[in-house]
DNA sequence: TTGTACGCGTTATCAC
DNA sequence: GTGATAACGCGTACAA
């Protein structure tokens, strides 16, 4: 029994008018007479008539829908900022549609080009590191040359003409690394992954700032660069076995909870020998134990702005080249991996 | 300068040829000269040509689109099924628009309406708990009565015509408690939800069964109902302070995680004067200290599994009324928080 | 007050 | 070989 979707048509049909009058009758329009829009609207509304959302897109070549490219689902922040975008973009009547990149140049190219082709009418994207790795941006360019907006969160680059939304992760690093001197820590280390991800870069300058203005040395031995975010048990081990430490920052949630239990294994306690405090205040570092300290990222109200900056971009009219770069401020979440 | 998109109209005027000729050349087709055909392929790759998505949806009367209705997406399991629908659906060209119910009924139907009216062809999705307690699939019905296929995954229901996905979540139920019977445990709990979301119950029956199929007392008192996801503290150490366990069964990570730090500020040791196993193989299960014994319910291959059922249903043109249940048979991933 | 005609971008059928 | 026409579903300017 398929109740077969109906269209303007098959009112006008059923009805015996034409299907303009249809149209008109439910939008209530002036034009009509009482009777027949009573007529139209009732038979409609038995038959739950909703227009085709598709039809409606190609007449006023807006779709309603928001394309997002991100590098990974399976990971907390760009969760949070997908449930912010979503959040936002249904306030409007936008849709979302995920596309993941998994961190390759190549599908990132490929979903964008895919979306570009009138399915979505802006991107929301954080670039996958191999993009940032090859520094290469065609893609981009050729999408916001067509005026598509686009809105670039966290993982970013300023060759391309678009809205962006950041946290200041130098600033993060560098609220972390104050917090840690301030507890009388001298050798602060610092777990980071390969410096070609814009944020990891802007968090170890964060650190370095920040032992430099307290007239501490920058020591690169305490500095410990993993190559992927999947952890190499070897170079963790050798660095916590070669290296005295009595505090750590990581980028990432993953580091801490590994180097903390490392540490623990060793013997030594948290916080009272060496502190600890990562980057991304995920669920890892509230359930860890110590729980972890941490630089919380805002990612929802990240996903919320960036929603608002493209939909705004996306609705004005005049297509003004202006461009922002909207900066959060990070937050530095107390809990019991460091002293307080 | 904005490089508007390109149409074959466009085309077509710049070459002074009908649009229908463009149409074929750039497909190909044997009727149009070899000149004309090399003439316009060149002009449409010069100019970056591609079909509008939106008008060939129009045309084909298929969007290439799939609606994922989801509770959460700050939440491992469901993340790992979005990634897993968003892989196989990417290899045939389909794109995933993810909507997010927020556990509650009224943003469920609103969303599968918005999506219903042709922007998708087909919907998987998972219920909001407000739904199941409502036990109210109307909004369900009428998509399917559309003839718009559904595959729904892990929180189900049987009262809907359609494809479901679920693992066993009492066979899994079943194994840990198995487990934790074979270690010798007596007084074994239940970390559970409200029954009325399908997966608690199925859960509970599991542990039940297991106990009984191996002659022990089903104790009322050793089952913990939470009455949401959130953490209610004092109930949870009123149990604990007022019950004797010496294993616990979770029915999710969180519960777990809070268990076993509760139990441990209590001076005990895991897993040696308690055990601990919960459901759902996620992070904090991986990085628990001690790591936590975990039923892993495999969302990746369900999302590819689930994609690949709906697809097929889209795809076939012969609408026969059969509808199958996959169900995918849970692991039980061995850590530290248990005896081996 | 109602209906006709056109356009959105594409494809398929049929005529020339 | 090429082009005109209709159709997908809708909205709207214009004609009746």
């Amino acid at each position: 029994m398929l109740k077969q979707k109906i269209t303007l048509k098959h009112i006008a049909k059923e009805l015996e008018v034409s299907i303009s009058t249809v149209s008109k009758a439910l939008k209530n329009s002036e034009e009509i007479s009482r009777d027949t829009k009573e007529k139209i609207q009732a038979f409609a509304k038995l038959y739950n008539y909703k227009p085709n959302n598709i039809a409606i897109s190609l007449k006023n070549k807006r779709t309603k829908n928001i394309g997002v490219v991100i590098p990974d689902i399976v990971h907390h922040f760009f969760t949070t900022v997908v449930r912010g975008i979503e959040k936002f973009a249904n306030t409007k009547g936008y849709n979302v549609i995920v596309c993941l990149s998994d961190e390759s140049f190549d599908k990132e190219v490929i979903n964008m080009e895919m979306l570009a082709n009138g399915s979505i009418d802006g991107f929301i994207m954080s670039l996958s590191s191999e993009t940032q790795y090859k520094d290469d941006y065609n893609h981009l360019k050729e999408v916001t040359e067509q005026g598509i907006p686009l809105v670039l969160f966290d993982r970013v680059t300023n060759q391309v003409d678009c809205d962006r939304i950041i946290i200041d992760d130098q600033m993060g690093a560098y609220m972390a690394t104050k917090k840690l001197i301030d507890e009388g820590r001298k050798k602060i280390a610092l777990i980071t992954t390969k410096n070609y991800l814009s944020v990891s870069k802007a968090r170890t300058e964060g650190y370095m700032k920040a032992l430099r203005d307290n007239n501490m040395e920058i020591n690169s031995e305490l500095i410990l660069k993993m190559s992927s975010m999947n952890m190499e048990e070897e170079l963790f081990k050798t660095f916590f076995d070669n290296t005295e430490v009595d505090a750590v920052l990581s980028v990432n949630e993953i580091f801490a909870i590994s180097g903390m239990r490392y540490i623990k294994q060793k013997g030594k306690r948290i916080p009272e020998d060496i502190s600890f405090i990562g980057f991304t205040d995920g669920l890892l570092s509230k359930y860890a134990n110590p729980s972890l300290t941490a630089i919380a990222q805002h990612g929802e109200k990240m996903g919320e702005m960036a929603a608002e900056m493209l939909i705004q971009k996306v609705e004005s009219e005049n297509d003004e080249e202006t461009y922002k770069t909207k900066i959060l401020e990070p937050t530095l979440i107390e809990r019991d991996s460091t002293i307080n």
